[in-house]
RNA sequence: GUGGGUGUAGCUCAGUUGGUUAGAGCGCCAGGUUGUGGCCCUGGAGGCCGCGGGUUCAAAUCCCGUUACUCACCCCA
């Protein structure tokens, strides 16, 4: 019990392992079939790209960030989250301007660690750039709701907001809500000259009455917005994807422009319930040190996706090998011979190496949860045939090693 | 950053008003006449009772601090 964790990280494994490959699985092949392609980015960079591009009053770049000076004195961050770091790598490399990408890897916050929210955390992520036309927005959700799909999550909901407002409407909102300010809470006060629309979604009785008949932004929105979020509307219904817009829904990360998305669930919990999120950016780019180019993605969490489908499915168990190899302490060399051949013919299979008992080693196979066990002890050596054992109904055949791949594979 | 709950074996947890060598179930290892798993039986390993301090003749038990986990707020994936 010397060493833990640090706080709010994780070590992932057996069983649980397999989710999570199964999800990053589920993912690269819809990113395949969407001809997006891999980005790795460094998990560290200069602070300046975060509090530039996320904003300088947003939570994460005032009190979420893991910042720590070098040897050489340099301000580093542990990156927050992925998009700032792709559009500064798609700057910076001069990608073609119309590039689609996926990433996939680990983020950092210092947060107070809660259920579905840990300092470390996975997301898998994309960005599209060059491209401001709606069928882009629609694609991007579009491509959102197959992974979630492909990756076995149900009942996801998906809410959808255009944050184009006109000149006038946050003066509007803002006036509103100084004439009701006194029957807003705390909170929502200091919210009021920051992030105004937050009120709005706040759950406070008191709030949710202050703010009844407040103007809603998707009735303000700047003509060009407006027509565009409506064919985003209509090209997802087309698409067979339901959704709700919710004029109440803004981001904590300062750099969308137009419109935002998430889905959420109910499977965990009140709060930590959302899974995927994003929506179109298009001064990002040029913010960071680029020329002015239209931008749009989206960012799942690996380990929310995680408790959602461990909350619909249950208990979790890893398939275990096709083979487990068993053998006499004299023939272990047989066996070893045995067990690699058998990887050669793509058997999953494996055998441990010590000189044990029969009954210890059957043992061990029924835990890794084997299909069959392949016997080698003196008869089979003496006939040149090894037992194969299904270990599911117990029974017994005896086969010479050249056939046993085919066996095994003969009867998953 | 704010508030609540909890830290005893690998896991889930007991532990009486403070009182001898701290327990159970599951798991693990080994046996049950030396070639066969699951069920059953027997045995075994494994705990500075989160850490530090205090009160006491005596602390897993009471007090303080600290740390971690956890739930909620805030915020977010």
């Amino acid at each position: 019990m010397k060493y833990q964790r640090l706080r709010g990280v994780k070590d992932v494994f057996s069983p649980d392992n397999s989710v999570w490959e199964s999800i990053i699985a589920a993912a690269v092949s819809v990113f395949k079939t969407y001809n997006y392609s891999l980005i790795i980015t460094p998990t560290i960079e200069e602070i300046s790209l975060f509090s530039r591009g996320i904003g300088e009053a947003s939570d994460i770049v005032m009190k979420e960030m893991y910042d720590f000076n070098d040897k050489k004195g340099r301000h580093i961050v542990l990156r927050p989250e992925g998009t700032a770091s792709v559009v500064r790598a798609y700057i910076e490399n001069s990608l073609p301007e119309k590039s689609d990408m996926y990433y996939i890897g680990q983020m950092f916050r210092y947060e107070r660690p809660q259920t579905g929210r840990y300092r470390e955390f996975y997301q898998i992520g994309v960005e599209s750039f060059g491209d401001a036309t709606p069928y882009k927005d629609a694609e991007v959700i579009i491509l959102a709701s197959a992974i979630l799909k492909a990756a076995g999550i149900k009942d996801a909901v998906l809410n959808i907001n255009c944050l184009a407002a006109d000149a006038g409407y946050y003066e509007k909102l803002k006036n509103f809500l100084e004439e009701k300010k006194s029957g807003l809470c705390g909170d929502c006060k200091n919210k009021l000259s920051r992030a105004p629309i937050r009120v709005l979604d706040c759950k406070n009785e008191g709030c949710r009455q202050a703010v009844a008949g407040a103007p809603l932004i998707t009735e303000h929105l700047t003509p060009g917005a407006g027509a565009s979020f409506s064919k985003i509307k209509s090209l997802l219904t087309a698409a067979g994807i339901s959704f709700t817009v919710n004029p109440a829904m803004v981001r904590g990360l300062d750099y969308y422009t137009a419109v935002v998305f998430e889905f959420t669930t109910d499977k965990l919990g009140p709060q930590q319930n959302t899974i995927l999120a994003g929506g179109r950016y298009d001064n990002l780019v040029e913010e960071l040190g680029g020329k002015k180019t239209p931008a749009t993605g989206f960012a799942m969490g690996i380990e929310r996706l995680f408790e959602v489908l461990k909350a619909q499915e249950g208990t979790i168990t890893e398939a275990g090998p096709e083979a487990f190899i068993i053998v006499d302490k004299e023939f272990i060399d047989r066996g070893f011979e045995l067990v690699n051949s058998l990887r050669n013919s793509g058997i999953r299979c494996a055998m441990g190496y010590q000189e044990r008992s029969f009954k210890s080693q059957f043992r061990e196979a029924e835990s890794k949860k084997a299909g069959f066990a392949v016997i080698i002890g003196e008869t089979e050596v003496n006939t040149g045939k090894y037992s194969v054992k299904n270990m599911a109904d117990g029974s017994q055949k005896e086969i010479e090693a050249a056939g046993i791949a085919a066996y095994i594979k003969g009867r998953p």
